[in-house]
RNA sequence: GGCCCUAUCGUCUAACGGUUAGGACAUCGCCUUCUCAAGGCGGUAAUCAGGGUUCGAUUCCCUGUAGGGUCACCA
């Protein structure tokens, strides 16, 4: 049956060597969106076939990663399904049972020599600049496999090979792409080139996504394939991501960050999945920001680009914020609270109604939830709470760049009238309306920036702040009137 | 070095062979405003180079250049 007819299954085959960053994500993002777009099969597969590299707690990591992000998947650990096991350390006996098939065809063989021996071979073929090929070394007779000894695969035809790919298109390899590979270590182990190909065929993969590091590889996948028999699945070659600034493939070496890390930035899943969408994908049409079901709507293989992008975290931030601006208030203000309380823990208690108070605030200065931790470290927030202690005499008002243009002897006159007026507003309609309506024709009489800035800055002790009025609203009438007091008191000593 | 892939504003990208080469991020300017931010409006900015094919190439072909990938008992 042609791939294109069969119920389409996608996979996502980490292997547990650490954490999961961007780069990883986004093959996993796509394989997930071709699977919901197209009501199929979303498979995680873990591919522990290299113990040496192994790094403990990785696969719980990369669960969480696709958790948080809701690529939920269908089947694989945890949730076992029709394919189980979905560790390739749980499978070997599979691995052994094709092997066992392609030995019986002729197509395997026990690799006779030692590591040694075959790296000499390849130093050789380093000396003449040559490509490396195992296979002119190919054995005349061979001896059977004991399990011992690497299994090696032979080549059944030595040819070009020509294969389409959803987002490459025709691509072709000369014969120089194909060699005698190891199907089984002498670990016992298979190797991802042999295990991956097992599986995808067991577990009936349509579309395998990957990365283009695996171009190279193909034409030895197809001869595998051509082994057994079997029609290869659709590939979907996804162009690389780009370390930032530079030019080269993302990788942990380059500083990739965990991708859980965005998330304990303040980053939202469905910011992240957006921003990962359109990285190397757009919809046909200008829409950026995209919820995830619109983005499955519209997700189409056909409309993968084909050249390296670059990964840019302002372009994320911006979009963030997009999110952001999307939720209900009572989510912004749970997002505010958990991020404070999980982040910040030099501010002193605060109330449930400051929080609600200052979420308008917040949201307005923010793209992620790291913008929080800034505003705090600037003293944007803590002031909130306590009366600013950095108005320590007049000096701080007159050294103010703001203050030049005031008639700075006259402050406390202005404020002692902003009192008065204040003073005049009842508790129910202390609101930043209202308040601005009262103070207006006044500080238009003597003019709005002499009176707006030495409120201001009596209210936060911050040249830059939100207005006043807003201010004053959010720390109600009696503390607002008792800072501005405390101002007074400074300017006239 | 062999093989393979890629090439549009600084960045992400759009454009059945015919567009003043479009959008977004960033950047700059203006408006709004007591400040900062947000918001609104606007500006600067790109088809790697050279050859073909064609009435006409960002688009198709070739060459060059640049970048990337790959040549493991790693995936």
């Amino acid at each position: 049956m042609n791939n294109q007819d069969k119920k389409v299954v996608t996979r996502f085959a980490p292997s547990p060597t650490g954490y999961i960053h961007v780069g990883n994500l986004r093959t996993a993002l796509f394989s997930y969106l071709w699977a919901r777009k197209n009501k199929g099969t979303f498979i995680l597969r873990i591919e522990d076939t290299d113990k040496e590299r192994e790094v403990s707690g990785s696969i719980d990591h990369i669960i969480e990663s696709l958790e948080w992000i809701g690529a939920d998947y269908d089947e694989g650990p945890h949730k076992e399904g029709p394919n189980a096991p979905y560790l390739q350390s749980e499978r070997l006996a599979k691995y052994r049972e094709y092997a066992a098939v392609l030995i019986d065809k002729g197509f395997a063989y026990a690799d006779p020599y030692t590591e040694e021996e075959v790296s000499e071979f390849r130093k050789l073929a380093d000396e003449k600049k040559e490509a490396f090929l195992y296979r002119n070394h190919r054995p005349e007779v061979t001896e059977a496999w004991d399990g011992t000894k690497p299994l090696r695969f032979k080549v059944p035809t030595i040819k070009r090979w020509d294969w389409f790919d959803h987002v490459y298109g025709d691509l072709s390899a000369g014969e120089e792409a194909l060699d005698d590979f190891i199907l089984i270590k002498s670990d016992g182990y298979p190797t991802y080139n042999f295990a991956h190909i097992v599986d995808d065929m067991e577990m009936g993969v349509t579309h395998i996504m990957r990365g283009q590091e695996f171009i190279a590889s193909t034409p030895k996948f197809l001869s595998v394939y051509e082994a057994f028999g079997a029609t290869p699945p659709e590939f979907v070659t996804l162009p690389s991501i780009m370390a930032e600034g530079g030019k080269k493939k993302l990788g942990k070496r380059d500083g990739a960050k965990d991708i859980l890390d965005y998330r304990k930035d303040g980053y939202l899943p469905e910011a992240m999945i957006n921003f990962l969408a359109l990285l190397g994908w757009n919809p046909g049409d200008e829409r950026e920001v995209m919820s995830v079901e619109e983005i499955i709507e519209s997700f189409d293989i056909d409309r993968i680009q084909r050249s390296g992008a670059g990964f840019d975290e302002k372009k994320l931030g911006w979009i963030n914020k997009e999110h952001l601006k999307r939720l209900s208030y009572e989510q912004q203000e749970e997002y505010i609270e958990k991020f404070i309380s999980e982040n910040i823990k030099s501010l002193p208690t605060y109330s449930n109604e400051i929080i609600h108070n200052i979420t308008p605030v917040i949201m307005e200065h923010i793209t992620c939830g790291a913008d929080i931790i800034k505003m705090e470290e600037e003293g944007n927030l803590s002031y909130f709470f306590t009366q600013p202690s950095y108005i320590k005499d007049a000096l701080c008002f007159k050294s103010s760049k703001l203050a030049e243009d005031c008639k700075y002897e006259k402050l406390s006159e202005y404020l002692t009238h902003v009192v008065e007026i204040l003073s005049q507003i009842d508790n129910k309609e202390f609101n930043k309306d209202n308040i601005k309506e009262k103070l207006s024709s006044y500080a238009e009489e003597v003019g709005r920036g002499d009176v707006f800035w030495p409120l201001r800055y009596s209210l936060s002790g911050k040249d830059k702040s939100p207005d006043p009025f807003l201010l004053a609203e959010i720390f109600g009438k009696e503390e607002t009137i008792k800072r501005i007091q405390k101002a007074i008191e400074i300017l006239t000593n």
